[in-house]
This record gives structure tokens, sequence and C-alpha cells, in this order.
DNA sequence: TCTGGGGTCCTAGGACCC
DNA sequence: TCTGGGGTCCTAGGACCC
């Protein structure tokens, strides 16, 4: 590997991890995954080439290897490849996401067995720490194999495992082991030697780094970093300045330096959306309205399902984009709620109040959704936080008041403040933060 | 009262991921 | 005719305060 240079106050954890016990992360990505869960239960699908189609069977979501091999694209709409459907007898399937998310926690329990340091990064992939049950293996090879065994007799389903120091070069290898069949599904960049690894650098576009897009990859081409390997030989630092933290501390990892950790325990979600495009247009205020009540419904039971409160709530309607010749309006409007809630029905009455704001007759809309902002992983703050106080009106129950807010809700309330007839405070969600202010008259009444 | 500079807050928007 | 539904993090720049 090239030298490391220092990582500075960016990465107070990269030194750990290169000096003590040498990390070593292993990404177990499913192959195709919903075309394979839809194959577990319709074996006769089996090397038919097929896709699984996203909501109203609009784009395809997952290709299968034969589909790939075709050169559909991901998100490519069903009505765009009819031709090549019917010319290579393409199967395309309705998404059933209850069916995929049963599939993964399965292949998340196999995967537990191996090791508890496990996180599940989305609905087909997951992270292992593997450095401390490697010694009851040959090699790492050995037990990336082992595991890709023990899935598939378990779930059925074909995953392939890359191996690395850090989540970025995990990634990599699991991109290789997806592509060049010598390596029977698992690739360990870490046991290879350096010419080797470098050559498959070198043969990798810069464009399938983890972390590295379109965007990214066409600046990089401009200056002639066409591939992995020479983006690895990029200065970091001259990195950071064009590109940002996220890209510096992405040269690193490709050095082998962790910057990345596992998280195994999933954060609370700082937004939660919910949204649909509708099957066929809708022109009245009161259909919209029906779609936006069951938007907020399934927003809030996700939003108490963390056991969380809103602050804010945001309703957006939209047109066709891709109707160039009608008429385009795509509105959204925040509503700031009074207190923080995760009531259904408050979330609803200020959603449809939204909605009529933004609502314009004479458009046909094409989706409609809301999103849940400033979410406190706290429970409801009107409840929890006055709940001491034995008497209202009096300063020092004032103070109390605001001992409680800040040892309850600690960094999550910037500030806060009292007068004698009103309390105002100011809470933080990730980066965003918001006043909130109640009337000491409203303030529910102590036990 | 005038002035400048630094820090923080807040928002919009871009880029990325699956 | 028919074009997904989620999420995250970072940055820049203006407003505001001291």
């Amino acid at each position: 590997m090239p030298a490391a240079g220092t990582v500075g106050d960016m990465n107070p954890n990269a030194q750990a991890a290169s000096s003590s016990t040498n990390t070593l992360f292993a990404l177990v990505d499913v192959n195709n995954f919903y075309v394979s869960c839809e194959r577990i239960f319709q074996p006769k699908l089996e090397d038919v080439p097929m896709v699984v189609l996203s909501n109203n069977d609009g784009c395809a979501v997952a290709r299968s290897a034969e589909v790939k091999a075709l050169g559909v694209k991901m998100g490519t709409p069903w009505f765009q490849m009819q031709d090549l459907a019917k010319k290579h007898g393409i199967q395309a399937y309705s998404s059933n996401y209850t069916l995929y998310g049963d599939m993964s926690s399965r292949v998340a329990q196999v995967l537990r067995t191996f090791t508890p340091n496990l996180e599940v990064y989305s609905i087909d992939e997951s992270f292992l720490k593997i450095e401390s049950v490697l010694k009851q293996y040959q090699d790492a090879l050995e037990l990336g194999q082992i595991i890709k065994q023990q899935v598939k007799d378990t779930t059925g389903l074909p995953v392939c495992v890359g191996i690395g120091v850090s989540k970025t070069l995990a990634k990599l290898a699991n991109h290789l082991a997806k592509k060049h069949k010598q390596f029977s599904g698992v690739c360990d960049v870490n046991s290879m030697e350096k010419e080797e690894l470098y050559q498959w650098m070198t043969e990798t576009a810069v464009g399938e780094v983890w972390g590295i897009g379109k965007q990214i990859a066409k600046k990089l081409n401009a200056q002639n970093v066409n591939s992995v390997f020479d983006l690895l030989q990029a200065s970091p630092q001259a990195m950071r300045q064009q590109f940002g933290v996220v890209m510096e501390r992405l040269c690193y990892e490709l050095r082998g330096i962790s910057c990345l950790q596992l998280e195994e325990v999933a954060p609370v979600k700082q937004q939660i959306i919910a949204s649909r495009s509708f099957g066929k247009l809708v022109s009245s205020q009161v259909e919209l309205a029906e779609s936006v009540a069951t938007h907020v419904a399934r927003a809030a039971e996700k939003l108490r399902g963390q056991n969380s409160t809103t602050g804010e709530l945001t309703v957006f309607i939209q047109t066709n984009p891709f109707k160039q010749n009608e008429p385009q309006h795509h509105q959204s409007i925040t509503i700031p709620l009074a207190d923080p809630t995760d009531n259904t029905l408050t979330l609803t009455n200020a959603a449809l109040a939204g909605l009529k704001k933004i609502y314009e007759a004479g458009f046909r809309y094409k989706k409609a959704g809301v999103i849940l902002n400033l979410i406190s992983d706290k429970p409801t703050m009107q409840q929890s936080l006055f709940e001491n106080i034995e008497t209202k009106g009096k300063s020092a129950h004032l103070m109390k008041a605001m001992d409680d807010i800040n040892n309850r809700f600690g960094n999550s309330v910037l500030r806060s403040a009292a007068t004698g007839t009103k309390r105002e405070w100011q809470m933080r969600s990730g980066n965003k933060s918001r006043n909130y202010t109640t009337r000491w008259d409203d303030l529910p009444v102590a036990r």
C-alpha cells in the first residue's frame, strides 16, 4: 500500500483501526436480490430472463443476470423494453416487499450465527467484522465460502462475499467477486499480492467505487483519474480540497485505513418519507387528500415504530414530469407542529391543512407524499417534560422544568427559557433545529 | 456611534447510496 | 398509454449576534 499519511482530526478511529488488531470486514450481498427471492418460490424461473417491477409495474427495480447481460439498466421503464422482452422472452413480476423483507431477516439470522458484529446495511447487504472469528478457519477465503454456502443451504439465496480491511475495500472485493467468475463468489483483497490487487484496481473503473457516482466520476475522468488505481494514487488532501471530506475519507479507505465503522445498532431515522405515484393521474383534492391521509398513517406508524416524535411535517404533490406538454406543478409546504407528536390524527390534520394550501385545480397530479422532519428519538415531549412538576406558576418550578428539559433531552435541546406565562425551547434533530413555544397555561396539570 | 471580523444558525440544494 | 421509493451527508451563503 502507498504511504498512509496522517488522518488528522477527521477520523479518531483510524489509528485504532490500523494499529490494534487488524479489522477485517466482510460484505455479504445477495445476487439480484428481488429476482432471487421470486425464484425460490417459483423454481421454474431459474435461468429465465426476468425483472421485478416497481410500484404500478413502472420500472425494473431488479434484473436477472440474463437481463443485465442484455444491457438493461436499473430503473428502465417496463414499457420501454417491450421489444427486447418479446425477443428474449423476458418475464416481469410485480414486487412483493413483504416477502423480500422476510427473506432479508432470514439472511441476517444466518449471518449472525457467524458473528454478532453485524451491520445490516440494506435489504440485501450486510457488513460483518470477521477478524475475531477467523481463527476457527483456515483463512478468510474459506470463511467466505462457508458463509456463502450456509446462506444458500438455509435460505436458498445466492450471495457473494467481499473481504477487505475497510468497508470500501470490502465493497470493492464484493464487486470483483460478482464480476469475475474465477473468484467463485468470494474475493479477499486483503490476502492478495499487491501486484494482483493493483492489477484489478487498474482494470476497474473509478465509478465503481462505493461513494463515487456519475457526477464525481465525470470530474475525475476529466483529470485523467479513470481507474480505481488512479484514485489510489491521488493525494487525499488534494481530493478533499476539490470534492470534500467524504472523498478524502474514501481515499483513506481505499488505502486500507479504515474510517467507516461498523454500525451494529441502526440509528433512528432523521427523516421519514411516505409517498407513492398514482396508477393514473389525479385531479381532485378529495382524491389527493385520501392518498395523503394514507401516507401520513404509514409515516406515523414508522415514527412510532422507532419510538420517536416529529416536530414538523412536509406535504408535497407533483404532476408527471415526463409529460412535457402538460402544465407542471410541483409544490410542497412544511407545517411546524405546536408540539412534537406521534399522533396520527394530529399529523393528518396538519397534512390536510397543508394540502389545501398547495392544491391547485386544473392540474393532473402523478405523485403525493409526506415527510416527517425534526424527529426526536425521545417519548412525547409534552408528557415527559413536565410530568414531575407538582404545582405550576412558580418560577422555582419553571427552573426545575428547564433542568428537566436538559436532563432528559440533552443535546437535542439547544436552548430553553421561560417567562411567567410561557416556555420556549429549541430542539435539534440532526443538523436542523426549531423553536417551540408553549404557554404556561397549556401545560399539563401536575400529578 | 461607527466599524470589522468571527462564530453560529438556518436553509436550499447537490451528490451519493440501495 | 406506461417512467420507484426510500434514505444520508455535506456545502455554500445569507442572516444574525457579539
